[in-house]
DNA sequence: TGATTTAATTGACTAAGGTCAATGACTGCG
DNA sequence: CGCAGTCATTGACCTTAGTCAATTAAATCA
């Protein structure tokens, strides 16, 4: 709102610094290799203001994360409304491999994966937050394909959303824990047409 | 085979008390709040001897985890071989979950979960293992039930044991980052019947 | 039995994440 | 301007997982 003093930019100048240096370098050697030292020796500051920034190492990659959001928004203009639900969440959960494949990586998601089991706080965490674009989207869908009765009866809402993210952890986690073998997109697109079919109207 | 020697026989003696006094302490304290000084002082001797016996601290509770070979062996008795594949597998997994539920805990599964995804090495680990007692079980009622005819023809053997197996994880894994109010048995029965509805025959 | 080999054990040491009381530079007020 | 309060910054310090050269004790052999 006001104009920042001069000593609030610095601030922000050195959060900013730290951010990009941290990522640049856990993209150079992956997350594991890099110390906080080496980051903020990079940046001239002392250990303790890494920690002024940010609670841990980890909490840094969730920046990254951020611009998954963004990210989302673009895809969403792109799907075709009048298409059945399950080939719009086919067509996201394509979209968001890809991303993830190609764009976060493997590294990061795997310490993203990580930290949601490790953190003892109460709070929700950024895998399963209602907050998060993806969700959103996937949301509108579902009560759409709800509404028009695409799906069977028997289970609420909040039901089918869970068992629609939790095909698309599965498969994230089966290809953090797997090696090479295993294509993302192929897999997830695999799994959740089978999961699709099984939510369908006519069973049940 | 041959007698054991003092030595080696107080060598056993060694790794079996650091076994047990690690599992009890994880267990009273959680894994996280027990260090390894904390172990071998427990049992006066050095830090040193712990990682003679184990590669690091995670590895100690894989022998946890051998018990659970001897848990599905009884189960798959207690299993009448003329249901259908599906009801197999859903008996099965129920009583999987019941016992991670109650003697496993999350708390070790929570570090054999993540222990999957950071260990480096190219090996096989556990939570994939073809070795695993219930994938084999498992894979003899797929191959019954491919055999006659109860899932869909366009997917090999090795297709259908990825999803299920998939499925499994998928549960154990939103349950590690869910609190309290996830019921492991419930969701896991939910959404396996649901992937083997979209597996059956009928669908495609 | 004494010498040699082999294997278990030790604990000081390293590395790294994270903490916190102390410092000092900037802000804003009188 | 000068002072009090704020807040970014510092780096010594803590904890803990994991390493390894040195030590000790048992096993094997002559």
């Amino acid at each position: 709102m006001n104009p920042l003093t001069s000593r609030q930019k610095k601030a922000l100048e050195t959060r900013e610094k730290l951010l990009k240096t941290s990522l640049d370098l856990f993209n150079k050697h992956g997350f594991e290799h890099v110390s906080i030292e080496q980051i903020t020796k990079a940046c001239h500051v002392s250990k303790g203001t890494f920690y002024t920034y940010f609670p841990s190492k980890y909490d840094v990659i969730l920046e990254k994360f951020k611009e998954l959001d963004r990210f989302y928004s673009t895809v969403e203009k792109k799907i075709d409304s009048s298409l059945p639900t399950s080939e719009k969440i086919l067509t996201l959960y394509q979209e968001q491999m890809k991303y993830l494949t190609n764009v976060v990586g493997k590294d990061l998601l795997r310490t993203v994966y990580t930290a949601a089991m490790t953190s003892q706080v109460e709070q929700d965490h950024y895998l399963i937050s209602p907050q998060r674009k993806i969700f959103q989207i996937i949301n509108t869908y579902l009560e759409d394909g709800i509404r028009l009765g695409e799906f069977r009866q028997d289970l609420q809402l909040t039901q089918v959303q869970a068992i629609i993210q939790r095909c698309m952890r599965a498969n994230v986690y089966d290809w953090l824990i797997h090696n090479e073998d295993f294509n993302l997109s192929v897999e997830m697109a695999q799994f959740t047409a089978i999961v699709l079919e099984g939510l369908k109207a006519e069973n049940k």
